[in-house]
DNA sequence: TTGACATAGTTAGCTCCCTAATTATAATAG
DNA sequence: CTATTATAATTAGGGAGCTAACTATGTCAA
């Protein structure tokens, strides 16, 4: 997402600032931060599930399963879910069972329809790759208490709300 | 990054936590909602800067370039900046000068190294971008105050401190 | 009942990023 | 000097995501 490594300094958005009398400067550092974390956050996360010969696209199917009193989903349910088209769920199922962590089952009544299946295989990975994940995390949040946490996520939440001011069609 | 729409309920985040009882739940949920607002601003931006043509990796080489006062940068510098590798820099660079909006000058003492020029129509297409841009994260920011957005900093960088740990080779 | 439309999944071809290897040039050690 | 090593940029090939098009099946209204 933001791989911007370089940050501007205070100097540089000034200059900015001057030329672009729009730039609100705290918004614009306080927004790269926030991505630049993020980024580090998303980093960090997929070098721990590649150790486990995982990447996040296919961790977050697992999970999801798991999420399922049936451990059972619907590969158009489970690609709005992750949040990619239909058609890279295609290639994520397709890895996934060639590894035997899912299994597609054909739906006799709606012949269109696929079920997919968290195999027992699947819940073992995920056995041993969520208390490493959650370990970790922990450690990573370490920093913050309750409060703080409470304060982030509401902090987030204002931020989110104003997205939509971003896309907007024309200002 | 971060694509999963469907966070976890507090109930879904509790079934996790009692199978694994090193789930710290308001960690992972505000990690989550940290990757889920940056994942929808880093979308927003995208969308921002496509309408202008732009791309966010092409976008950054033209702020980098008006960065410096001779408007000028080398491949690798660059690569380094954004945060991508070499060869992708140079496929940045291809649509850029194919678009007019840089210039590869040699370098006559150094044959190996290329100077990379923000050319007029470059700076031109920043003159419009940035307002745009800016404008729209100032309303998207409005929600928080300096002081929210300070704390918000302070946070920000706790938790990247925090990162290290998660990329630790064992725990 | 049949023709139009909707839905589920997949395939094909694109983009952007990556790593590894290649080419050309410079710097340095013997 | 010359051979090795280092550096700068590029090319080649791969992965993961996208959109658009396609196949098969289901639904519904004239």
């Amino acid at each position: 997402m933001l791989q911007l490594r370089d940050l501007p300094t205070t100097e540089t958005l000034e200059k900015f600032a001057s030329r672009y009398p729009e730039a609100d400067v705290t918004a614009i550092s306080t927004f790269l931060h926030l991505l630049r974390v993020a980024t580090d956050l998303s980093a960090a996360l997929d070098e721990c599930l590649s150790r486990h010969g995982l990447l996040q696209g296919r961790w977050w199917v697992l999970i999801l399963l798991m999420r399922e009193s049936t451990l059972t989903s619907t590969p158009s349910a489970l690609a709005d879910k992750v949040g990619i088209a239909r058609a890279s769920m295609t290639g994520l199922i397709d890895g996934l069972e060639r590894d035997g962590l899912v299994e597609r089952i054909f739906d006799a009544n709606d012949r269109r329809s696929v079920a997919v299946c968290l195999t027992a295989a699947g819940q073992f990975k995920l056995d041993i790759v969520m208390p490493d994940y959650y370990n970790r995390l922990r450690l990573c949040m370490a920093g913050l208490d309750e409060k703080s946490r409470a304060q982030l996520s509401e902090m987030l939440a204002l931020i989110d709300a104003g997205v939509a001011e971003f896309t907007k069609p024309k200002i």
